[in-house]
DNA sequence: AGCGCTATTTATAAAAG
DNA sequence: TCTTTTATAAATAGCGC
């Protein structure tokens, strides 16, 4: 997409990233190349300020998106800009509500009253029971068996050699049907 | 401090960044340069997510104290790793308690009366999601399987297949060990 | 679990539109 | 204010300790 213009300046072979031994022309003769590090304190420029919050905070946002893709992490982030304005990230599967929770329960700090717990406890039991699932089925997929005994990985290889017998079995039903159907037509 | 070794390859003029057209010998015979891009998707292997996720904590906690610093914003970050333990950040001179009134006011989502809602949603999802797997489950147990076209069930083959593919190998390895175990003693 | 190393990939400060 | 561009600064993946 970028790709920009380039007009033909003939080969311009595979190099890129050519530093800048010689200024290749200021594009203006004006003064300020610049771009370069900056220390950590506030930004007194108001609108230098502005401008890097709202790059930062996409990239926040997008950091947080990635950790909890990539993690399976719980992440919520909420940020006010300094004239207030709202913007938050909260991983899937869950909410912000949901993360606050655990995060009371977790850190002792209590955020609001208990009258949730009770749902809250059910949303863990749920929750607690799906990652069983999710853990048995990445087993019979043949994923995460690192931690597994000689003993268990029998197990699963009995219930996968189950589950294609009887897989077979449906199998030959369909092809039994199919070439019923073909001999009488 | 860093300024590694460099044995004298020679004039090494100022410039940094040489790729590395030839791999200006490998330190050792052995094998990996690696580093690299990585999709945004669940990083299958369990030591490597953790890493990742630490590393990637810290930079997410180091950008949200960087942005609440240099554009004085109120940030609040709550992560959790898929292990359950608890990290977060809050900017300086606030709470996120207070953060968290302010989210409310903002947004309009009342966090604490109206959770009953998004918890009781998150129920539905999750025992949706639930009941998802528990199809997928019993489909690799070989049960419930009547109403499967022949293409689904040869999907569901391939993923059994797949499954035993990995564990057999994962059983060669404990009986590798094994044998390597007896013949030294 | 954490630190150091380095090649690469990303994020971004500045500038200009 | 938001976007695009470009040169730099940072973050970080994969190793090794």
């Amino acid at each position: 997409i970028p790709q920009s213009h380039h007009a033909g300046t003939g080969p311009q072979s595979a190099r890129r990233n050519q530093p800048f031994l010689t200024p290749p022309e200021e594009e203006e003769g004006g003064g300020g190349m610049g771009r370069g590090k900056i220390e950590i304190k506030r930004i007194e420029n108001q609108s230098n300020r502005q401008v890097t919050f709202s790059k930062r905070k996409n990239g926040i946002l997008k950091k947080a998106k990635e950790i909890s893709v990539l993690c399976d992490a719980e992440v919520g982030v909420v940020v006010f800009s300094s004239a207030g304005k709202l913007y938050d990230f909260c991983s899937p599967r869950t909410s912000l509500s949901r993360i606050l929770e655990k995060y009371q329960t977790n850190s002792g700090k209590i955020l609001w009253d208990e009258k949730h717990k009770s749902l809250s406890a059910e949303i863990d039991r749920i929750k607690k029971e799906n990652d069983n699932m999710q853990i048995e089925l990445r087993h019979l997929k043949g994923e995460d068996m690192n931690s597994l005994q000689p003993k268990e990985l029998i197990m699963i290889e009995e219930a996968l050699d189950n589950g294609l017998t009887s897989l077979h079995e449906k199998q030959m039903e369909h092809y039994d049907r199919l070439v019923k159907h073909v001999c009488m037509s």
